[in-house]
RNA sequence: GGAGCGGUAGUUAAGUUGGUUAUAACGCCGGCCUGUCACGUCGGAGGGCGCGAGUUCAAGUCUCGUCCGCUCCGCCA
């Protein structure tokens, strides 16, 4: 830098503001107005303002510094002629620095206003400020219309939530919580915290657990919910519970799972489904009024789980669009084209201007589908003379043909997809194609919200890796009325009295009438192959609970972050948690986890297994 | 456990069929500038392409491995 000696004569020496930038204390200044609130109303006022300076116009003369904080940006003014001492240590301001100024409010000049800030027909004239700390260059910009990459934000993440887009998000959350609150208080429910140190009940998902220092060899387990607790509180006749409460599973995470979230967790003693469906509906809609002032319908509609499948393919329907499927089996049984004719489930999807879908996105389609399952996409397209074009309408007979057509309603510029599978691997294929085919062809308002109640989801359903029937719920979900009795007989067959709620195709709730009887729960355990003892073991505690007068009880969980995800239209639930973790579950801050002591490790009783010892390490280099 | 996409100055990206000293914009540092608002303008610094092998006369470009981030399947009562 100093090979190049400066430029022209005339220029100044090059200098360093350095002798500028002392940090200085509050001295008893008292921030009188955040930087959204000054108005030409404000006009006139002495005002105090803080924050961090976001972006510097040094003109040399006039010097410009929007201050930012949580709510907003102020634009201020430091002037050579109305307060040169304060104007001459200006220039040493940078971005992100953290300043406080106090100064007067004043009308901007004629045509000087941008319409495009909230305190934009104003400003503030510094009379004098405090430099309260410097900052670093920021590792990317602290502005919303930059993207960065994730992996930068959220090593620091605290940054990343200085931009307004992100703090919005928080703010707004806080929004909803308060609303959850009052909205429930008024109900007469009770927070009631519930243990985050608890029992592991390796039912469902994986346990995140921890060692025990006063009981070595034995483990808490974090809760993946605090469901047991919650029908423990009915027992207790406390009657009305909820809790805004972190669960913890230790499953693979997606863009809208984390291994930690928030629940909005309610019980209540003796309702029915109707009654809890009610309060979650006002809930939901008191939530949505009260953040984005949206109007939800009086009354959510609702669909049976089977209808959902036959008709979406999915048990969380997006129901802004329609694009159903539709089962076509019985057209094509015993026919001569043996693909249809022998899949144990053949359904198709019509989708009106697919005409124009070109070659190269239906092969796109059939590579999507695949995801699922799906050996291949099966598809004829109507064109506009009313012919099919499809590499296998020449195995179809005139009947199969004519049936088919009406079945579907087919016109011309139509395209049908199919999918012969199994009826699983049809349906996720289908279902999951729909949606994609209704973004392509613009079916979907991003602005409607569409909240639907799923129903009648079976109680159970076999898992064929451990070879048994699981519930599909939670083993402490309640049959239908008089289908206690038929578990074990025909385990598949029984409904529970469990809902879901869905919002665009996203499962933001799900609760259940629960079993509150110790016959009818210990008969659950042995439809799920849990052994008296083992029952005993896991669960004799609630087992014990019931038998001294449970009243009925039922409840609801929504998952708090991804109703604020769809409240913010985020596309992740990380833009929504202050500090997620990465896809592989760890924290880009902290570095967690991280290895830890000997000594700590001793204390737990723990040793950990060499790692060359650990199994499927292989390509050693001998 | 698996599939796909990505990793190039502080940031965001470009980088032909492998070919001289790796581009641009923004940011940063400094000069000038009294009405800007993503200020303008002039000048400057800054990377060897995630990491490790290999192929080649030659690798950011090809191959293999590995790490990290994201999306998805499985998993998530």
């Amino acid at each position: 830098m100093t090979e190049q000696t400066t430029t022209t004569a005339g220029a100044g020496e090059e200098r360093s503001y350095d002798e500028y930038r002392v940090i200085q204390d509050l001295g008893g200044w008292k921030r009188s107005h955040t930087c959204s609130q000054l108005t030409a109303a404000d006009i006139g006022k002495v005002v105090t303002l803080m924050g961090w300076v976001q972006f510097r116009r040094d003109h040399g003369g006039l010097i410009f510094i929007d201050l930012r904080d949580r709510e907003g940006l102020t634009q201020t003014v430091f002037s050579p002629e109305e307060a040169p001492e304060a104007h001459e240590r200006a220039h040493a301001i940078r971005i992100e620095y953290v300043v406080a100024l106090r100064g007067i409010v004043r009308h901007r000049p004629e045509g000087m206003t941008n319409p495009s800030m909230h305190t934009g027909e104003v400003e503030v004239y510094v009379q004098e400020w405090k430099l309260l700390n410097t900052s670093e260059t920021p590792p990317f910009p602290i502005e919303d219309r930059v993207e960065t990459s994730e992996m930068l934000r959220l090593k620091y993440r605290y940054l990343d939530l200085r931009r307004p887009r992100l703090a919005r998000n928080f703010i707004l959350r806080n929004k909803a919580a308060q609303s959850v609150r009052r909205y429930l208080d008024g109900l007469g429910f009770l927070e009631i915290e519930t243990p985050v140190l608890t029992k592991s009940t390796p039912e469902g998902a994986r346990d995140f657990l921890v060692p025990s220092r006063m009981n070595l060899g034995t483990f808490y387990a974090l809760p993946q919910s605090p469901q047991i607790f919650k029908q423990l509180l009915m027992v207790s006749g406390l009657d009305r519970y909820f809790q805004i409460v972190k669960c913890f599973r230790d499953e693979d995470l997606r863009a809208d799972r984390q291994p930690e979230f928030t629940q909005i967790d309610i019980e209540m003693s003796f309702p029915d489904e109707e009654q809890i469906m009610g309060m979650a509906e006002g809930l939901v809609r008191t939530l949505f009024t009260e953040t984005i002032g949206v109007k939800l319908p009086d009354a959510f509609p609702r669909m049976p789980y089977k209808q959902a499948l036959d008709e979406y393919g999915v048990d969380k329907p997006d129901v802004r669009f329609g694009l159903k499927l539709a089962d076509v089996k019985d057209i094509f049984a015993g026919g001569g084209f043996k693909v249809f004719a022998s899949a144990p489930c053949l359904k198709a999807l019509r989708v009106a201007g697919g005409l124009e879908l070109s070659r190269k996105e239906i092969d796109d389609y059939t590579e999507f589908v695949k995801i699922y399952g799906a050996q291949g996409l099966a598809w004829i397209k109507v064109k506009e003379d009313g012919e099919w074009q499809s590499p296998i309408v020449k195995f179809f007979s005139e009947d199969e043909k004519v049936k088919l057509a009406e079945r579907l309603g087919m016109v011309p510029g139509d395209i049908v997809f199919f999918q012969a599978a199994p009826v699983d691997v049809a349906n996720a294929a289908l279902g999951n194609l729909r949606l994609k085919l209704g973004d392509r062809f613009g079916l979907i308002d991003e602005k409607a919200f569409a909240p639907l109640w799923v129903t009648d989801f079976p109680l159970l359903e076999y898992d064929p890796e451990d070879k048994r029937w699981v519930a599909k719920h939670h083993p402490f979900t309640s049959p239908q009325p008089g289908q206690m009795d038929t578990i074990a007989s025909d385990p598949g067959g029984a409904l529970a009295r469990a809902y879901d709620l869905v919002l665009n195709g996203n499962e933001i709730g799900g609760g259940s009438i629960r079993i509150h009887t110790p016959a009818a729960q210990k008969a659950m355990f042995s439809a799920l192959g849990i052994s008296d003892e083992e029952a005993e073991e896991k669960f004799g505690f609630l087992i014990e609970a019931l038998k001294f007068g449970a009243p009925p009880h039922g409840g609801i969980a929504f998952g708090l972050d991804r109703i604020i995800m769809l409240l913010t239209g985020s596309k992740s639930i990380r833009d929504v948690i202050a500090f997620p973790k990465t896809q592989k579950a760890t924290c880009l801050m902290t570095d967690a986890p991280n290895l830890v002591s000997k000594k700590q490790l001793r204390e737990l009783g723990i040793q950990l297994r060499e790692k060359a010892a650990e199994p499927g390490e292989k390509k050693a280099e001998g």
